[in-house]
RNA sequence: GUGUUCGUAGCUCAGCUGGAUAGAGCAACGGCCUUCUAAGCCGUGGGUCGGGGGUUCGAAUCCCUUCGAGCACGCCA
């Protein structure tokens, strides 16, 4: 379907050019002075120059062209040459009807279908995942469902940091406590068990041990070294410990993603391109590119056009190791050859701004990426506590992701249980659900490369522009709509009417909007957008509802005529809500 | 030091490629429930858009400058 406002800019710009100007003065948008009219046409004054005509005289040779128009009820010109414009409620409403009928609201497919990988998430392996982790899960995760929404073929990869030192702190700590487990003898030959020789609480209770004792314990941290060495290198005993670590792991992670209902298609990682990183560098020395600075291996990126010094891409120490850089460029190498993706995009914390700057540079010039495939950066600002320093627990430690939710889910669940009578068990399981939304909207709503104030008293308000809000809004249509099946039947197959007042017709045009914003949200990689549109949308709908008593409408087509309204708003507001990631109850 | 992002109401934030009187929410105050969920709706007060220049018919938006804050700047990720 056309966008609506392109259908008005359609017709204005045909206007213009039977009065003689430029089509492209015809651009129409929403009126920034809804007292005065629905749409707004301000080309006759970027004109004005053009044609040496006062925009006056422009906006009235316009108006004269429309004279007649189907599109426009109204054309007033308005001093120094505004075009206000109204536009036909039959057009609105069939495009709402029309709509209505489209299983995307008027969502096109592309013209070309991208292949989009999104890397996000990025937890490490047998570390909890903590409140630095959450902005690139949920906003990840939402880019990811706004691009699939657009028809696009996107891929989600978390990114595991599974393969570094880490590990070998780890297995060397292991060790020392049970020296004992075949993983250790290298002289076993046989199956080793399918088990693991620890569970994930153990495991989080490991790593920072091991972490510790090799700042105080450089033996320690030499046997961690040396572990890490064995397990790159192929040991078998350890890498069967590794797999465990991972497994493990993994299924640990997965739980506590899917409590974000957040998902992904591949679980990658940094030891999946290990083994090809030789053969990378390698190209990297044949093609000229790599050459050794103080002992380090790195390629230029600077660039003619630099304001500031760019350092060069680092790919191996100057003990010969691989680094995070070696790693992200190796993996692009990989996803390259495996998806010819058309489009990467990272989900990173915005300090990496200056390094992936270089690792895209340096894809580029060494050849691993081509023109066609564009590397984005989507960098997020850091998560603040009240005090708008970065978020903290009381002790002034990390806070774990698990305790964030389970303290959100807990003041929802006070809430709910003080506001509204309801069985434990329901309102238990309600309560996650609008926590859910009050956790991610309270992050989303925010343009992502802002830092922003964590506020749990705020975002689990049910008043104002709060994820509960939303979901209320949309649990009072479906409330509605339930009502109405239960004493008219099925609510199929309605249609619109034309408004006959004023939150009505609000709520018309906000629907309207549906499809540029949902592009525009994409095309911006900005989550932020989708969730400005569906407050709009949820106070349209509000307004409309306190001045209308839907049910106890006598006229029949009339109360038909809300109900589809009624029902296209509820399913445009549930998409916004997919798209962000979360959902809305039945009952709250 | 260099670079970069930002500075909008008491607080938290919108404001798209420059357009009419700068918008929301919270907080404050005042209305609206025998009728579809009042977790809502309607209204009032509150801003020299950090300061100063410039471009333009027109600037929160573009350019320059200045003050202030955050962040990043080769062997961590």
């Amino acid at each position: 379907m056309k966008k609506f406002l392109d259908i008005l800019s359609e017709e204005m710009g045909k206007a213009f050019a039977t009065a003689g100007y430029g089509a492209e003065l015809g651009r129409v948008t929403v009126s920034n002075r809804p007292d005065l009219c629905e749409y707004q046409c301000n080309g006759a004054m970027a004109g004005a120059k053009q044609y040496k005509k006062p925009p006056f005289v422009i906006a009235g040779d316009v108006q004269k062209a429309l004279e007649g128009s189907k599109v426009f009820d109204k054309v007033d010109v308005v001093a120094p040459g505004f075009l206000n414009l109204n536009v036909s409620r039959e057009l609105l409403k069939d495009y709402l009807n029309e709509m209505a009928g489209d299983n995307k609201f008027g969502v096109e497919a592309p013209e070309k279908v991208k292949k989009i990988i999104i890397d996000y998430g990025g937890p490490n392996v047998a570390k909890p995942l903590h409140v630095g982790h959450l902005r690139s899960a949920v906003i990840g995760e939402s880019v990811k469902r706004i691009s699939r929404y657009m028809g696009h073929d996107v891929i989600g990869d978390i990114h595991l940091g599974d393969w570094g030192l880490q590990m070998g702190l780890i297995i060397a700590e292991l060790k020392l406590r049970q020296p004992e487990l075949v993983y250790f003898d290298s002289d076993f030959t046989g199956e080793y068990p399918a088990e693991a020789p620890f569970t994930i609480s153990e495991l989080e209770e490991i790593y920072p041990t091991a972490s510790g004792k090799s700042k105080e314990d450089p033996a320690f941290k030499e046997e961690a070294m040396n572990c890490t060495f064995k397990l790159q290198n192929g040991d078998r005993g350890y890498r069967a410990l590794w797999k465990h670590i991972l497994s493990v792991s993994v299924t640990d992670l997965k739980k506590n993603y899917e409590k974000l209902n957040v998902d992904f298609d591949l679980w990658k990682g940094e030891s999946d391109v290990h083994d090809v990183i030789p053969d990378m560098v390698a190209d990297m020395k044949a093609g000229g590119f790599a050459y050794e600075s103080d002992g380090a291996l790195v390629v230029d990126v600077k660039e003619e056009t630099d304001t500031k010094e760019i350092p060069p891409c680092m790919i191996l120490k100057s003990d010969g190791a691989a680094l995070y850089n070696t790693t992200d460029l190796a993996t692009i190498r990989e996803r390259m050859k495996e998806y010819k993706p058309d489009e990467i995009i990272y989900v990173v914390d915005k300090r990496q701004d200056l390094y992936f700057e270089q690792v895209f540079r340096c894809a580029r010039k060494t050849g691993l990426v081509g023109d066609e495939t564009s590397l984005k950066f989507l960098g997020f600002g850091t998560m603040n506590g009240k005090d708008g320093k970065p978020f903290k627990t009381r002790q002034g430690g990390v806070m774990r992701l698990e305790h964030l939710i389970a303290d959100i889910n807990e003041e929802m669940l006070k809430k709910i249980l003080t506001g509204r009578e309801m069985e434990e068990a329901e309102a238990k399981e309600t309560s996650q659900i609008v926590a859910l939304s009050a956790l991610k909207y309270g992050d989303l709503s925010n343009q992502a490369s802002k830092d922003y104030v964590f506020d749990i008293d705020r975002f689990t308000s049910f008043e104002g522009d709060t994820g509960p809000y939303l979901l209320y809004t949309v649990v009072r249509i479906k409330s509605i709509l339930k009502k109405y099946e239960e004493s008219c039947g099925a609510a199929d197959k309605l249609l619109c009417n034309a408004y006959t007042n004023d939150s009505e017709k609000n709520l018309m045009m906000q629907l309207t909007l549906f499809n540029s914003m949902m592009e525009g949200a994409f095309e911006e990689i900005a989550p932020h957008r989708v969730c400005a549109y569906l407050y709009d949308l949820a106070n349209a709908f509000n307004s409309f509802y306190h001045e209308t008593k839907i049910l106890a409408e006598e006229d029949s087509a009339k109360k038909q005529g809300w109900i589809a309204l009624l029902s296209l708003t509820k399913d445009v507001a549930e998409t916004c809500m997919d798209v962000l990631g979360f959902s809305a109850p039945e009952r709250m």
